[in-house]
DNA sequence: CTGAAAGCGCTTACAG
DNA sequence: CTGAAAGCGCTTACAG
């Protein structure tokens, strides 16, 4: 900018005000400095702008993982917002892990991001106390915080589990298996909630052999799906705790049910399994699954928009919004219970 | 920063030391030092610190869609080798406009990226001259750019595509159409000019009413599909020119041989059609779907890598990189040409 | 081992 | 309409 102002023959401040289209300067002082900028190639650095202004315009987003399809089409949204706003979007994932949230936040408030938002992989959020107080706005998206105050957006997970299970209910099942997510993750407890409050709620019993929580491996899947449904008391119907373990959960009652087997189309018959699944995702419907549908776009985009309020000077308590979740139902959920085969 | 050399007693350089671990400080001085930041919560800001060093340790992304999982699988590995050279990563998605591809990029520009890695949406890079004389590192990834000279990374889409379709002709099929994206989309075309150089190789004619291009919207596909099939001289196979495209095309031979249908599960026997897709996507093998799969990860941890080669002094002529492609059989492109059934 | 001065590239707050 | 000075929060390059 110096450069310029020297070339052009005027002050720094002219400069500024021709690249900043403020009003006010002569139109032969602009033109003249016009000039000199497309000459010299001059491109303001916004990052000097941003030290002096004291806000970056820029917002840090951490979510779990950008390959799945749930956070990516949570990106998309928060993404959408951002720019819509004049923010650019710093992103970065936690893979799970606490301490690369942490290290994530805390880079980003080093960059001085006016806002974050977070899919908590930890459950202690104090480390963001001194970013706050320091004027760092922050949402929670997916997940709640632990131990520190914040708008937060998720889903109805308990309703939306419970719903889920009632549907399966509604069906005639009487022995329903719960397959979730590792059980430190907030949302595989609320749902593990729901499908208890929904078998409470029919005077089903509550049979922990029929539960089972842990991450979505495939090999882990195969080992605990195998025995419940092929020992005494099988259940006749699976309710699976996300999209991951979803889809994991086919692929495992399809590697079950055959055992080794040519290249070609499965039929996932599951076994003859009624199935519902917590989360849409892409393909289900040409799998005929069942699934409790959660809206990430609309969790992300609400997550932004709340931030945004707090960049524009709302000063309220912390909200929490709750987004509803819907059953759509393709068929895996609609079948009667089955007379299972015997054991292999 | 000066608030605390003030509280501590010291001078603003010998807080700049014990914030960056810089040795040659007392001991008692660190601690007195290290003792004002806890107290006032001071942390460091990188904004000011990068102006002064010149380098800003980010780099920029921009990709077609976040929400498509090829992009979101690019993306992930060019996040992980970004963390691990210390840098943070913004991002941002073109959706196939070149507007929006151009105001992304200057504007990370604009807070002076080291680096980035771009996904053209549009033909024309021109833009980037200045900014690449001014000292900004560019790979381009998945698609080469317009008139400016860069590391680039794609896959041998000609090649990968004239493997699919002489995989088809292989066993037996020698009336092969091809399903691609929009013809403005260099990878649209190089697929098609491996469709056509597998028929040239086999003898086959090259029929252009067997070949259709657009965007992979349902109901294009659908009107475009439903008179190929069902007219004189159907094609025994499709070769379909991307994930989304091979996906939309399943709904459509689904909604095509069936009709309104009730909920369930519906078995892609697709018309009785072989079928190889251009890409591997999620389930594509629970719907036994025969493709020529590219490596995402791959493609964006190699752009990621020859970007740091460049930001740590690398200074060849600009390389392109092309990565292989491999078939996996899964079954629907392993079928022999079929009787078609009559005209409806 | 410690510090005073200058400067990165801008904007703010004034003054003319 | 135009500009000189100060300052955002750091690091660089020296000096002691």
């Amino acid at each position: 900018m110096n450069d310029v102002a020297a070339a052009a023959g005027v002050a720094l401040k002219t400069v500024s005000r021709v690249v900043n289209n403020e009003a006010g300067v002569n139109a032969a002082t602009a033109q003249r400095v016009q000039a000199a900028i497309d000459r010299l190639g001059y491109r303001r650095n916004d990052g000097a702008r941003t030290l002096r202004q004291g806000r970056t315009a820029s917002i840090g987003l951490v979510i779990e993982d950008v390959a799945d399809g749930f956070y990516s089409g949570l990106s998309r949204a928060v993404e959408d917002v951002a720019l819509h706003h004049g923010h650019l979007l710093f992103t970065g994932s936690s893979r799970e892990d606490p301490a690369r949230e942490r290290e994530l936040v805390l880079a980003f408030c080093a960059r001085r991001v006016d806002g974050l938002i977070i899919v908590p992989a930890g459950g202690d959020h104090d480390y963001l106390v001194p970013e706050a107080d320091a004027g760092i706005a922050v949402v929670f998206a997916d997940r709640p915080p632990g131990g520190f105050d914040a708008d937060t957006v998720v889903s109805d997970n308990l309703g939306g589990a419970e719903a889920g299970v009632a549907h399966l209910i509604a069906h005639g099942h009487r022995r329903i298996a719960f397959v979730g997510d590792s059980p430190a993750i907030f949302t595989a407890n609320e749902r593990l909630r729901g499908y208890r409050r929904a078998l409470v709620s029919a005077g089903l019993p509550y049979d922990e052999k029929l539960v089972t929580m842990g991450p979505a491996e495939p090999e882990r899947l195969r080992a605990v799906l195998r025995p419940l449904l092929t020992g005494p008391h099988p259940p006749t119907a699976l309710f699976t705790g996300n999209g991951r373990i979803t889809v994991e959960t086919v692929r495992a009652l399809i590697a079950i049910s055959s055992g080794p087997r040519r290249a070609g189309v499965h039929t996932p018959d599951l076994e003859g399994l009624a199935l519902v699944g917590f989360d849409d995702f892409e393909l289900a419907d040409l799998l005929g699954i069942t699934v409790v549908a959660q809206d990430p776009g609309r969790i992300g985009r609400t997550a932004a928009e709340m931030l945004f309020r707090r960049l524009s000077g709302h000063d309220g308590p912390a909200r929490r919004v709750e987004l509803p979740t819907r059953i759509v139902a393709r068929g895996s959920g609609e079948r009667p219970p089955a007379l299972r085969r015997a054991p292999a």
